[in-house]
DNA sequence: TCAACCTTGACGAAGCGTAAATGTAG
DNA sequence: GCTACATTTACGCTTCGTCAAGGTTG
């Protein structure tokens, strides 16, 4: 199979927090609030400095069609657990009904 | 098997608002406001009183759980669908799992 | 060195639950 | 006829997003 390890770069998909709210839409400040509400867990430099994984980036984009939707940010992280609990559901049926072809 | 149809007392769990509100502990104004945010449609009297059934307290109830634990209404109707979208998928994997066994 | 990061506190706007006013159904 | 229902409007309280102040990282 292909190689998926030793990537040669690992700051790719890294970011400053300015960065990935340029990237998702929303302001610096915002990140932070979603963060202390327990949505996201960036990753930080020694000093303290978040440092957004392309993950990241993809579950704040998640945050971001919940909230245009007028879903509090408590009802964020409800949803966002259900929909993967739900995706996970769906691929098990799946792998199950494949036993039965 | 045991006879399921014709219900001898069709008014049996058919409950006026403010004995709705009582059972499940919220105010009557609190029942409209979450109609009018579709999250409940209860049938209405001719004269257009609403009538509560047993499966309307149900949802009441489940609604009263997540907004005590923060969810705004639109996050609780979204988390309701994906709560029995998700109970539904566990039906049909314990179903499809059977037939493995 | 200085621009971008950090945290904390404050503020306006919107949503939620409740109460008041007025009229209708049972 | 009188109580409980209906709808609409208005009012406090909380949450969300943003800004400002003051200090630290890169």
């Amino acid at each position: 199979m292909a190689a998926t390890n030793a990537d040669p770069d690992p700051n790719r998909g890294v970011y400053a927090i300015s960065v990935a709210a340029e990237l998702v839409g929303m302001g610096s400040q915002t990140l932070r609030l979603y963060e202390r509400r327990g949505l996201l867990e960036p990753a930080r430099s020694d000093g303290g400095t978040r440092r957004y994984s392309s993950e990241d980036l993809d579950r704040l984009r998640r945050i971001a069609h919940l909230v245009a939707t007028g879903v509090n940010l408590t009802g964020v992280a409800m949803v966002l657990d259900l929909q993967d609990a739900n995706t996970q559901l769906r691929a098990d049926l799946d792998r199950q009904a494949a036993l039965d072809s």
